[in-house]
RNA sequence: GUGCCUAUGGUGUAGAGGCAACACAGCAGGUUGUGGUCCUGUUAUCUCGGGUUCGAUUCCCGAUAGGCACCCCA
């Protein structure tokens, strides 16, 4: 034997023993349905990626320093994917000028960040990515709204347990053209937006000293407090009159309007501070919160993203869309207790003991039989006593064991007993 | 990248400068065809390296790993 080896998964990453991956699948269960049920179509890209597509517009951290990569055999610089969009981006332009408009996409996959794992975060997460391709209609904004809520109602989430704040990046830039930072250098502005980012978790002080440091004047800076403290469409019209005329605002109001009138009002909200970091937003961006105290935080977000295909030196092409992760969602499911419809998606199982050794070829027959008529059957491996056998079905769960012994083949039959309310039924062989 | 916390059977936890304890899970049996209870047996180089000490799993330093928060992201 040489060095004993760590059984540790790497960091970041994660085993998902039968159990776990229960409470995912049924997560992935959900997603799934839900798109099939808006008419979304599966699709699945490479895990590994040319690295550049990600530095041109992923941001600095996951384009750059989160990014994992490696070179082939032929000196490439591959990267494992850190998102989908830019993935999808690129597969849809090379099918976009022959199809019909609009495409309407979705996947459920696996990623890499290089981060430092916390609760809520690991290296290797799964998404669900949603997007609309080829409709720049505000329906289309809409629609992949009314799913993002569809997912969250489809695990039972309470009114009140989550809200979908929704933004405008057109919004935000008129307020910034407005305040004078738009023509500031580009790296005071990035500090000014990082500060509207940051908004809700920084004192009055130290955004002012803030948004000083990055140029912007106290005239400026009323203009940018009343648009973060508006917490309706309505009272940043009182505050910043005029205000109303931008298209982002228009937007953002055409879109509420339809939601509410779906009877979705109850769970969005417009949110100024939804910013979000990704470059390629240039409309509508939004986040779904976790309301519970325990687990305050943002669980998923998405936007309209129209120039990401010049990218790939294509004619750019309008696209909206959103992406939940797997342990966001978990976090949400167990701090609003919601996880009782996992075990109930769990198969449905029978067991079949081998009795006696002499019994292998008995107990295999009825067991092919048994799958022939779509049961799903455990069969022992090894001789085992009938009280070792119902034993072992109650420690693995499982509702209904399939007795075949010497005395049931003598009379030509086999019996199926319910472990829960304790009956038997017997079955002619 | 920065800061804080933690490291003891398979799991969850006690413990004390001098033979490492308990619970659960696992396996075997009590019990030759009817279960969940009960009883018995069985399971540990106390993460690694160095220091202090007669003696360290315990105290100190370092490494490694894990967790949490910040950053960032979602």
């Amino acid at each position: 034997m040489g060095k004993k080896l760590s059984n540790q998964e790497p960091k970041g990453t994660a085993d998902w023993l039968p159990e776990e991956f229960l409470v995912r699948k049924y997560i992935f269960d959900t997603w799934r349905r839900v798109c099939l049920r808006y008419g979304f179509e599966e699709y699945l890209t490479p895990l590994v990626e040319s690295a550049d597509i990600y530095r041109a517009k992923s941001g600095e951290d996951i384009g750059g320093k989160e990014l994992v990569t490696f070179s082939d055999l032929g000196g490439r610089e591959l990267s494992i994917r850190p998102e989908m969009t830019p993935s999808v981006t690129r597969m849809v332009t090379k099918v976009y000028a022959s199809s019909p408009k609009p495409l309407k996409y979705f996947s459920i996959a696996n990623f890499m960040r290089n981060e430092k794992p916390q609760r809520g975060r690991n290296r290797e997460f799964w998404q669900l990515n949603c997007d609309i391709f080829g409709s720049n209609a505000l329906s289309a904004d809409t629609e992949i709204l009314q799913l993002a809520l569809d997912i969250m109602i489809e695990f039972d989430a309470p009114v009140d347990s989550f809200v979908l704040s929704i933004n405008n990046r057109k919004l935000i830039d008129a307020v910034l053209d407005l305040c004078g930072a738009n023509a500031l250098a580009s790296d005071k502005k990035t500090a000014v937006v990082r500060t509207l980012d940051k908004w809700d978790k920084l004192n009055a002080a130290a955004i002012s000293e803030r948004l000083g440091e990055a140029g912007l004047d106290k005239k400026a800076q009323l203009v940018i407090t009343q648009f973060m403290n508006s917490r309706s469409l309505e009272e940043l019209t009182a505050s910043l009159p005029g205000i109303n005329e931008n298209i982002g605002f228009k937007e953002l109001a055409l879109a509420t309007q339809a939601l509410e009138n779906l009877g979705y009002g109850e769970f969005i909200a417009f949110n100024p501070a939804v910013i979000r970091g990704f470059d390629y937003y240039d409309g509508l961006v939004f986040e779904v919160f976790d309301k519970n105290p325990e687990n305050n935080r943002a669980m998923f977000g998405g936007g309209r993203y129209n120039g990401l295909a010049e990218i790939f030196g294509e004619k750019n092409f309008p696209a909206v869309g959103f992406a939940p992760g797997d342990e966001t969602t978990r976090l949400f499911l167990e701090s609003w207790k919601l996880t009782d419809k996992v075990k109930q998606s769990a198969p449905d199982k029978y067991y079949l003991p081998l009795l006696d050794a002499s019994l292998v070829l008995e107990t295999n027959r009825l067991a092919k039989e048994l799958r022939g008529q779509g049961k799903n059957v455990l069969v022992g491996l090894e001789a085992q006593k009938i009280n070792k056998a119902l034993e072992y079905a109650n420690k693995k769960d499982i509702s209904r064991v399939v007795i075949l012994g010497g005395d049931e083949i003598s009379l030509g039959k086999y019996k199926i007993k319910d472990m829960k309310k304790g009956g038997e039924a017997e079955f002619s062989l």
